[in-house]
DNA sequence: AAACCCACCAACCGCGATACA
DNA sequence: GTGTATCGCGGTTGGTGGGTT
């Protein structure tokens, strides 16, 4: 037996959202609240799979997101952050109120990565790319070997991968030298819209 | 002006983790 | 303890718009 699918997919939308779907999802979390994404959509009279409606709330409609460029020192505190959490977009953004693990996910792949490279630097090492002995990474910050090893492998795309950063799904970073004070919170915390 | 290329980003997919009966 | 449903994450895809030839 398989893996039930998420949604009735003879019944759902797929592709770009509307205007009235986003009113409409808007509307039901004002009063409802997020929670229970499997029965929202037909609560909310979407015809949409809960899992496209969380996405959609999350990384577009949340009323806390900040959108726009990002700045230098957000550039930074990606960079650096992504040097000791590999691509843990979620753990990221949880530090970058107002920004989603998708956004810094993108802004990671299109820009970030072309920007250490250009500076000579491996996006998945923070190494220098001539450099594979050097322990000095673009950074300055604290890091053990073994995390050099572990993380940010991911960009090789070859199938191979895409291993460790999964087995390392959830389990704490191992950064003994550092107090980043990682917690799983939303990215930026407001009075809930619901008024229950 | 048209064709092509490329970068960006919203959205989808698959899977592991977790909750719950 | 086990099986199933649901959630949440990371990787990937595809549409679109802007730039270039």
């Amino acid at each position: 037996m398989g893996r039930s699918p998420c949604c009735e997919r003879a019944h759902t939308n797929k592709g770009a959202w509307t205007k009235e779907e986003d009113d409409r999802l808007i509307a039901y979390i004002r009063a409802h609240g997020e929670g229970c994404w499997r029965s929202l959509p037909k609560a909310a009279g979407l015809l949409r799979c809960g899992k496209s409606c969380r996405l959609r709330w999350i990384n577009y409609l949340r009323p806390d997101l900040k959108r726009g460029n990002f700045t230098e020192e957000e550039d930074e505190l990606i960079i650096k952050l992504h040097s000791l959490l590999g691509n843990k977009w979620s753990l990221i953004a949880g530090k970058l109120p107002g920004r989603t693990d998708n956004e810094i996910k993108n802004y990671w792949n299109t820009h970030i990565r072309k920007k250490l490279l250009s500076m000579g630097v491996d996006p998945a090492t923070h190494r220098p790319i001539h450099d594979s002995a050097a322990t000095i990474t673009a950074v300055s910050v604290g890091r053990t070997e073994e995390k050099a090893a572990g993380f940010g492998r991911e960009q090789e795309r070859s199938g191979e991968e895409e291993t460790s950063a999964r087995r390392q799904h959830h389990r704490p970073p191992k950064c003994p030298d550092l107090n980043l004070e990682l917690c799983i919170s939303p990215p930026f915390q407001q009075a809930p819209l619901h008024p229950i």
